[in-house]
DNA sequence: CTGTTAGCGCGTTCAC
DNA sequence: GTGAACGCGCTAACAG
C-alpha cells in the first residue's frame, strides 16, 4: 500500500516589523467632502484658461479642440495630477464603460480562459470588467445581476443559458446589450456566443460506441450545461442495443483529487463499467494517474475521456482524448458583441455556435 | 518514437436559426435620456408616499426607519421594480463599494484563487470587484490604477511589491486603502498581505541540498517574485562549496507542456543539472511527465521540485514536493483589511506574512 | 424617526 | 472651435 505524504517541513516565522509605517497609513484621515482626493476638472480649466467643457472635449473627443487649446489643457492636467471622476461622468453621460460577467466560479481555469478573454479585449476599448461568481447557484447570479444593472453597466455576459425567471425578466427590460455564453439557449435574451454542448456530448458518445466501449459512465457536474452533456451522451446510448449508461456523482473539488476518488469508487463495481466521460480534463487527468496507481490499461481496461481540453491534456501520457472548447474565444466573441452594439452598430448575426472539436488522442 | 496526437475529428454545425428573435433585440432602440431604464428613487417616494431620503435609507440603513415605514416604501420598491443607480449614489457619497483588483494574468490558477478569495469576502459585504490584469507589465499596471483610481474604487488590491514610480506616487497620495499581496515588500505602499519569496527559494535550496543535491536549476518566470525566489535560492546554494546554481528561461506559455520542454533542454547536457526548482506546478508535472516518458527516474535521477501547491501536487504520483502558498487566504486577508479600513477601524496590523509551507512529497 | 436643502463632478443641449 | 446653464439620481448635513 501506498500512501501519499503531506508533511509540513517549515514555515516562515511572521515578521512583525515595520510597524511605523504601518501607523501612518492606519491613520490616514479621509478628507472632508468636496476635495476626496485630487483636483477637479473645474480646476484643470482655471488652470488652462478654458471652460470645463473644453477639458472634457479633450478628454473624450480630443479631434474636436484646436491644438493649441488642446496641449495648454494636457499641460494642466499633467501639472494637476487630475484624474477624471468617472463616476460623475458615467452618470452625466449614463455610461459607465464598464461591462459586468457572472461566471459560476474564478477557480476554475476553463472559466478563467473565458475571463481572460473578456478583460483583454474590454480593455484595449477602455472597457473595464466587473466580475461576478455564481458558485452555480441562481439566486446568487439574480442578485448579481441587480447589482451590476444598478451600477449600469453599459453590457452584461452571462454564463449558460438557464437563469432565474426574474433574471431573464430584468435582462430583457434591461435595455443593455447581454451576451449568453458556454451554452445555445433556446431562446436566447439577446446575443449568444457559445456552443452546443448536447451535440458535444452525443459526439463523444458516437466516438466512445464506434470504439466498441458499451458500458458508458457520466462523471460530470449537476448544472445544465453539464446535464445537457449528459442528455446528447444519452441520445448516442439509446441507438445502439445493449449500451448502458451510468452517472456518478462528482466528489466536492473538481480536479485531480476527484477523478482519482471517481476511479477508486466505480472500480468497487467494475464490471460496470468501461469508459469514463468526465467534466473536465483535470478531473480525466487524476482518473488516468488512479488508473495508472493501480495498474488498469488505459484506454484497453478503461476508456478516459475528458473535456475542456486544457492543457494538460495534449501533455500527459496517455495524452488525454477531449473536447475542445472555445474557452478563450467566446470571451472574445463576447466582448466584440458587445462593443459592437455599444457603438451603435448592430450584429448581422447576434447568435453565435463556436463550435467545438472532438481532440482523439491515446485515453479513449 | 511516440507522438502526441491532436486530431480534429468533429466540428458541430454553425447554427443560423433564430434570427427573427435577433432582429428584435439588435434593433433595441436606446430610450432618451432620463428615462434609460425603468424607475427613479422619486417614483418610489412617491407611490410610498415618503420623501426620497426615506427611500434611501430603507435601501442603506433599513434599522433607522420605522418598521410601518419601510415595509411600504419596500413594496413600492416591488411594484416599481426599481434597481437604484449605483453610480448616482457613488458619485453623492463619494463611495463606489467597488474594489479594484489588478493581477499579472487571470488563466494561472495561482491568481485565480487570490481573485475567488477576494471576490467572495468582498461579495459578502456588498462589494463588488473590477479585475485588471497587467500581463506582468509595469506600464499596464500604471494605466491601470489610473482608470480604477478615476472610478473611484473604495480600495485597492496589487500583486507584488514592485510598481512604476508614477503608480507608487498615485497610490501614496490617493488616499485610498492598497493592500499589496504575494510579496513582502520593503517599503510597502499601505498594507500588506504576503510572504517572503526570498525566503522561500532559500527555503528550497536548503532543502535541495540537505537532500544531496549539489547541481540546482531554476526555472522560474522573469518577474520581481520569481527573481526574489531565485536570490533566496542562490543564497542557500552560495554558502554551500561546490554546489552550483543554473538559471534556465521559461518557454512561453508557463504550463505542462513548458515543463516538459525545460527537461528536454536541460538533458542535453545532462551533467549540468540534478535538481529543478520551478515556479509553479504546473511546470513541475510537466518535467515528471517528461522524465516518465524518458525513463528517468525521479527524484533519485533528477529531483524535481514545485510551486504553490496546486492539487496536482498531491494528486499525482510520483507526487510533487512544493511550497504552499496561502493563495486564497492573500485574498481573503486583503479583502478584509480593506473592508475594516472602509469601516473606519483600523487595524492593529497592516503588514501580514502570512508564510508558506514546505509540502515534502515524493518528487524532491 | 423623518424631511429640507444643497450639492457630488461631469456631460448634454443649444447658442455663439 | 468654444461656452453657459441645466440636470443626471442620489446622499450628507442639519433641522425638526
Amino acid at each position: 500500500m501506498k500512501f501519499l505524504f503531506k508533511i509540513c517541513y517549515y514555515v516562515s516565522a511572521n515578521i512583525n516589523s515595520k510597524l511605523e509605517n504601518l501607523e501612518m497609513s492606519i491613520t490616514t484621515p479621509r478628507k472632508s467632502r468636496a476635495s476626496s482626493a485630487g483636483s477637479r476638472m473645474e480646476d484643470v480649466a482655471a488652470m488652462a484658461g478654458v471652460s470645463m467643457i473644453t477639458v472634457s472635449r479633450v478628454l473624450n473627443t480630443p479631434d474636436k479642440v484646436a491644438v493649441k487649446t488642446r496641449d495648454a489643457v494636457l499641460a494642466a492636467i499633467k501639472k494637476t495630477g487630475y484624474v477624471p471622476n468617472l463616476m460623475a461622468g458615467g452618470l452625466a453621460s449614463n455610461k459607465s464603460r464598464i461591462i459586468g460577467a457572472i461566471v459560476p466560479t474564478i477557480d476554475n481555469s476553463i472559466f478563467a480562459d473565458t475571463v481572460r478573454g473578456l478583460s483583454d479585449t474590454l480593455a484595449a476599448q477602455g472597457y473595464q470588467l466587473l466580475l461576478g461568481q455564481s458558485n452555480y447557484d441562481l439566486k446568487t447570479e439574480e442578485s448579481l445581476v441587480a447589482t451590476f444593472m444598478g451600477r449600469r453597466v453599459d453590457g452584461l455576459v452571462l454564463t449558460g443559458g438557464t437563469h432565474s425567471a426574474l433574471t431573464t425578466k430584468r435582462l430583457r427590460q434591461g435595455g443593455i446589450p447581454v451576451v449568453q455564453t458556454w451554452d445555445l439557449p433556446k431562446k436566447p435574451i439577446d446575443m449568444v456566443a457559445g456552443f452546443s454542448n448536447f451535440e458535444a456530448g452525443r459526439a463523444v458518445g458516437q466516438y466512445l460506441l464506434a470504439k466498441g466501449w458499451r458500458k458508458l459512465c457520466f462523471a460530470g457536474g449537476p448544472d445544465d450545461r453539464s446535464a445537457a452533456r449528459l442528455e446528447g451522451l444519452r441520445s448516442a446510448v439509446e441507438r445502439v442495443r445493449g449500451a448502458t449508461l451510468k452517472v456518478e456523482p462528482l466528489p466536492a473539488g473538481a480536479s485531480f483529487a476527484g477523478g482519482r476518488k471517481v476511479v477508486a469508487t466505480l472500480l468497487q463495481n467494475k464490471s460496470l463499467t468501461d469508459a469514463i466521460f468526465f467534466g473536465n480534463d483535470a478531473l480525466a487527468a487524476g482518473a488516468v494517474m488512479e488508473c495508472q496507481h493501480r495498474n488498469i490499461a488505459v484506454p484497453s481496461q478503461l476508456a478516459i475521456f475528458g473535456f475542456a481540453d486544457l492543457d494538460i491534456a495534449a501533455a500527459m501520457e496517455p495524452a488525454l482524448t477531449s473536447i475542445r472548447v472555445p474557452t478563450r474565444e467566446m470571451g472574445e466573441v463576447a466582448a466584440n458583441m458587445l462593443l459592437t452594439r455599444l457603438k451603435g452598430e448592430s450584429l448581422e448575426v447576434g447568435v453565435r455556435d463556436l463550435g467545438f472539436e472532438l481532440m482523439a488522442r491515446e485515453s479513449a
